[in-house]
DNA sequence: AAGTGTTATTGTCAAAATGACTATAAGCTT
DNA sequence: AAGCTTATAGTCATTTTGACAATAACACTT
């Protein structure tokens, strides 16, 4: 069996931080919504699988590879889409906004990364859909560790500080941040420092893997 | 439009409390399954949302109305459905398993409730749906209050551990249950008491609405 | 070279929460 | 009345928390 599945469609709500949280939006090149923006998002094809296909269809629009995406919702109300009969399964994710090359392609005219605070309408149920991904963004990053792909290899407490500042929109008292942080074992202090930084150089950590994928699996509160 | 849509199906992670966890299967009358046992499952119309479809769904089959059904997850590899490409949208509930009638309907010739640690092999890929139904389930009372839908009106404190317990198949201690949950300031203690008991009575306990209903909204956090 | 602005880091302290128990109370049963 | 059984109150040491204070260290300015 070959060609689209004509009822299911895919879109994808990718946050991207570098400071402030966004979002990844593109523009319709042609279509129902030709000129609008929307979340990336597209068919589903017969031969390929609910997962494969948000990968893929992200890829398309925004050259964005090898991203990893968690389902976040199916949206399946009889009038979300205009004309046809269509569910859409959603996906989200959190990444690095700075230093990804977007390259609009198939279908997208333009892609960019929108402030969160600064969304306005979007195509069809897709404000819905961002609201839906950010609050169960905010619950998640409560439950699991976050930061692997959102910081380099070495990174200071403060810059994991200000991820959780902009996903969860509050702010954190440093020392407290620290001392919950560093309780958790999640980090592992390395031999060196910020330099050239116009005030104390912090220090510098890494994750510890096996301890971040064991809090992937088991417990992991964080009650801010 | 109508008729059902071809390629998306809905299936119903319905779980059961009463004393321990159960999972409500039904057996298959006819089709590709016949006599086998499934989550309950069906079709979506193109008239009808996928809330209400899954609402429908689970009526017809088994007889149980006026559950409120959470969505749990698309699942949608190619090969989980045989001969057809189908998705299925699926949803869960936790709900009393006693007292509530089952009526098997449509194309179920059997419904029961079926111990959690007492199922054998499902149809497609059910038996994964449930692991993952069972696993969010578990997360979920961590962040919610449950229990409304689950006890009578007026109940004890420990019938309302049994939940946790069976939920998450663990146990608790009393004193320091009690101790956490009326913390909450969830519970408004009646002036009324088990009789007929063969110990001590315990006082019952009712739910307080706006405060559980706050609590489904705000943060809630039972650490267990 | 000293002073300034800025962030890092350590530490303090009282209050609250937790986990593991102990002890007593109060129902029915025999 | 004795004996089960569960309810309920309370203890206590330990851990966690939230809110700060205080000092350290870096680059830049003067």
């Amino acid at each position: 069996m070959d060609g689209i599945i004509p009822n299911i469609s895919i879109d994808c709500v990718i946050f991207g931080f570098d400071s402030e949280l966004k979002v990844l939006l593109v523009k319709h090149a042609d279509g129902i919504g030709k000129g609008e923006w929307a979340l990336p998002g597209g068919w589903v094809n017969f031969d390929e699988s609910l997962d494969s296909s948000a990968s893929n269809i992200l890829f398309l629009l925004t050259g964005l590879n090898n991203i990893y995406l968690e389902q976040l919702k199916a949206f399946g109300t009889v009038e979300r889409y205009p004309d046809q009969r269509v569910v859409t399964i959603a996906y989200y994710s959190l990444i690095r906004s700075d230093k990804i090359a977007l390259i609009p392609g198939f279908t997208a005219s333009d892609v960019s990364w929108v402030s969160i605070t600064n969304v306005d309408q979007l195509l069809y149920d897709h404000n819905e859909i961002l609201q839906f991904g950010l609050k169960t963004l905010q619950k998640k990053v409560k439950q699991e560790p976050i930061g692997f792909n959102l910081l380099p290899p070495q990174f200071t407490l403060l810059q994991l500080q200000q991820i959780y500042e902009a996903v969860l929109q509050i702010e954190l008292d440093k020392p407290n941040f620290r001392r919950k942080l560093l309780k958790t074992g999640l980090l592992k202090k390395i031999d060196s420092k910020q330099y050239n930084v116009p005030h104390r150089a912090a220090n510098l950590y890494e994750f510890n893997r096996s301890v971040y994928l064991k809090y992937k699996e088991q417990k992991f509160v964080l009650d801010f």
